[in-house]
DNA sequence: GGAGAACGTGCAGACACTGCAAATTTGCAT
DNA sequence: ATGCAAATTTGCAGTGTCTGCACGTTCTCC
């Protein structure tokens, strides 16, 4: 972070404020009532330049973090030896969320309403979780000692981008409690059974 | 398919018109270099009938079929009552595969190619696959005696269909055959793996 | 064969997005 | 400080996307 230069510092920042915008005139008016010169003009840039950072407003709204990628690898290789992959991966995405959630939590509340209302961003959203999906599948091989061609790691990464993708579903519906504790609890169930194996559904003895 | 009415037949060989135009043009020059006019052109309608049709010309050139969430469960009610869940939703995505394939395999490979072309379009695909893996849901919940609230369904369909993504992927890719049978058998060790539990990668003592 | 619905089409218009070149800002070495 | 080189911002022009609306046509059903 430091010895980072002013000029990244403001692209930064840039970034950040039409994201930033983005999310709230959406929250406010529906994304299908602003336009990129509204974001534009609120983030104080002009509206090329918003093209210089996200390919369109939908982009803009989820955010994706241009650091993402570097981060997780870095949270996989730096988790002890002793753990199975699959715990590995879940506690990274974990990691994931609390920092997003702590980052800014009102900013992703308001981020999740606006997605709630437009399915089209549901499935833009999903598809940054793919990329994510496929930052770890190095890290995760190289952790395995496996091939980065390996099914395996592959396989892990999607399975766990699954599980993510539902409890983030289960936790965005109007039921329930809506904090990132909560999200943790559905994400690590669900991660959980994967790894256990689907072939068949679990006899419920406990929880509710 | 029989009392089917005339305005119905019409639809559908206009929708798979432009899919088809759309696919053809896309992998003749890039998607970049087709716009709409031209696919409309090439389909024998006007350009607003495209829109009638299709959100824009990645969406054309995906061709999501409007009948598979009825199909799709059907085909999950038609199997057997003692196969696993896990098993069902195989078998049910590799007879979607298969039909397809069957369907016009030459369409079915220039898509690829194009898909391969354009990354944003592989995006819109695994999209068109989370609608599939919605509409598997309620059906094997019903299957399975449980509430379609319950995480179970969910957590097979989302699991189901990463798997399906993965074999997807490694079939897609320049190295190895590209035929029907591979991308089953592909699609098949992916499932069998992810019903088995990925807490730790396998010891394989088998397959190359 | 006629009422009514569904579909195709043309038009107008707002908006999205992209190249290009000029202007501005920043990093760095003198 | 000062000047040069690289990165960034910006305006502009132009193409293409997508939508709402109204009207003509085609099918369905009675």
């Amino acid at each position: 972070m430091p010895g980072e230069g002013l000029r990244d510092r403001k692209k930064r920042r840039t970034r950040a404020a039409l994201a930033r915008a983005a999310v709230l005139l959406a929250a406010e008016r529906g994304l299908d009532h602003v336009t990129v010169d509204d974001i534009s003009a609120a983030a104080g840039v002009s509206p090329r330049t918003f093209f210089n950072y996200f390919a369109g407003k939908e982009e803009a709204v989820i955010g994706p973090d241009p650091d993402a990628a570097a981060r997780i690898a870095a949270r996989i290789a730096a988790q002890p030896e002793d753990r199975s992959a699959a715990v590995v991966v879940r506690d990274t995405l974990l990691a994931e969320i609390a920092d997003e959630l702590a980052d800014d939590p009102e900013l992703c509340l308001l981020r999740i309403k606006v997605v709630h209302q437009h399915p089209a961003l549901l499935t833009r959203l999903f598809a940054a979780g793919e990329e994510t999906e496929q930052h770890m599948v190095a890290a995760v091989a190289a952790r395995c000692g496996l091939s980065p061609h390996d099914i395996y790691p592959h396989l892990l990464a999607a399975a766990a981008g699954a599980a993510f993708r539902v409890a983030m579903t289960r936790w965005a519906s109007p039921e329930g409690r809506r904090d990132p504790a909560r999200l943790a609890e559905l994400f690590i169930e669900a991660m959980d059974l994967v790894a256990a194996g689907l072939a068949d559904p679990p006899h419920r003895s406990d929880e509710g």
